[in-house]
DNA sequence: CGATTACTTGAGCTACATCAACCGTGGTGG
DNA sequence: CCACCACGGTTGATGTAGCTCAAGTAATCG
């Protein structure tokens, strides 16, 4: 039914050399022979179905793992009972990156449907790291971009009006999927709407009342889970100065 | 007039090895050796003037910066033309972090008041870490760390209420201080209102009427910049809980 | 010492949350 | 194969937190 799962199937086996996501993943910029060194610390593990914890807040952190097929979101349950989605995160990506300065995980890591992930055990890589220059330099510059971009995303949605959020929020996941070579104007939400509310900070009703107005002002076109972008660009607009595009942004202007 | 002054003078020409910020920067857990190797590639700068940038977002990015004494605020300015307040920081933690992925720097750091920092450049610093383990493990330590708190911090702004995100606010200040030694229930705020306002993406209007609401309440002291926490407790009830506490919390709860 | 800038206070308005009802879809069992 | 239920999603009505506009006061600076 979806291409995911033959992706899944066909790269199982497959080392890093062969991998499509090498190029966004960790072994950009090594050598053919250590990308072997670092095929050998990594374990492949089989498809995780829907809905299941790839690791859970509290465990002990063992390993990083780097999302092959499938999607996930960080999910933190807090001390007032609510749970509060952290991330989502796609095929290239890494998990676990969050865990490493502390003992244990600080977020549960749920997959949002059938996904396949490469485990990288931590001390082994750390040790490699260690030995390989290309490795470690790879291994800040992940973090680095992670802190950046949850950052600069995660901040700008304070400063956003609920149009503007889900906008962004829209572009952003078009922009990560077009990262990797698929279409980036048709795709399908693997999360729920409320977990998109979750993680936006508003309420399902709110973002349900705008998929209906971005549709009927044309920017895009939804059913179910299927979007389709129709107007990148007016998207673009709408993330950017929200609506009402005439006013001139009064506060926090300098 | 002011304490940091005294510390800045006093650190200025001062090895690792005797900076009272060790236990919560770089060099944790670094042997007596290596330490003066990291030590050597250290350039220790005169102090900066409040107001003024130790780097610019465009440039090139080149160092990292330690934080001796004084603080920072990281401003970015986005594409309509709005200036957006991302972080404060403060002795012991560390700037610049967020660039490594890219060639030049996302943001610009701009003191709040007369601060000093030691500027450790990059390529030196990789290179070191290539050769002491426990470096590249506290590069990696902290970078973690950092992605953590930011992340979680911000995280929960988005979900909270405008007296909830005053209160952490004002709790994540007064623990980051307590971190170091310094009192953790008095002390002076570095940045404006309005910076404050914009942080946490609410109104100047809203931050001023709540520093008096929160004063009514007896929560804590303020006049000016000068912040006394009086019931850090009750402080935390309402960053948790908002101020109204008997409602049961509908919305996001599982 | 006037002028500029930072902060406070008040009044009204709006965007969004909340509450509540309803609808479509997919799953389950008869 | 249909009837039913459960659940995710949509839509409507209403209340309110916090933004905006406006004006006043206190601190800072030349």
């Amino acid at each position: 039914m979806n291409e995911e799962k033959v992706i899944t199937l066909n790269s199982l086996a497959k080392a890093c050399a062969d991998c499509h996501l090498q190029d966004v993943c960790l072994p950009i910029g090594i050598s053919r022979k250590d990308m072997q060194r670092l095929d050998d610390i990594i374990k492949r593990k089989r498809p995780l179905p829907a809905g299941q914890a790839l690791f859970r807040q509290g465990e002990d952190f063992r390993a990083l793992y780097a999302i092959r097929s499938g999607s996930f979101k960080s999910v933190v349950y807090e001390n007032n009972g609510r749970e509060s989605i952290n991330a989502f995160h796609f095929p290239g990506e890494i998990l676990g990156l969050d865990s490493i300065s502390e003992r244990s995980c600080p977020s549960s890591a749920i997959s949002l449907e059938t996904s396949s992930v490469c485990e990288l055990p931590f001390e082994e890589l750390e040790e490699l790291a260690q030995h390989i220059k290309g490795l470690q330099h790879q291994l800040l510059r992940i973090m680095s971009r992670e802190i950046k971009a949850e950052d600069a995303f995660l901040r700008s949605l304070t400063h956003r009006s609920a149009d503007q959020r889900l906008a962004s929020f829209i572009i952003n996941l078009a922009e990560r999927r077009g990262n990797h070579g698929y279409s980036n104007h048709e795709f399908k939400l693997a999360m729920s709407r409320s977990d998109i509310a979750n993680y936006l900070g508003l309420a399902v009703e709110t973002i349900s009342r705008l998929f209906t107005r971005f549709q009927n002002e044309g920017l895009l076109e939804i059913r179910r889970k299927k979007l389709k972008i129709l107007k990148p660009e007016a998207l673009m607009v709408t993330a950017r100065t929200g609506s009402d595009s005439d006013k001139p942004d009064s506060n926090l202007a300098k």
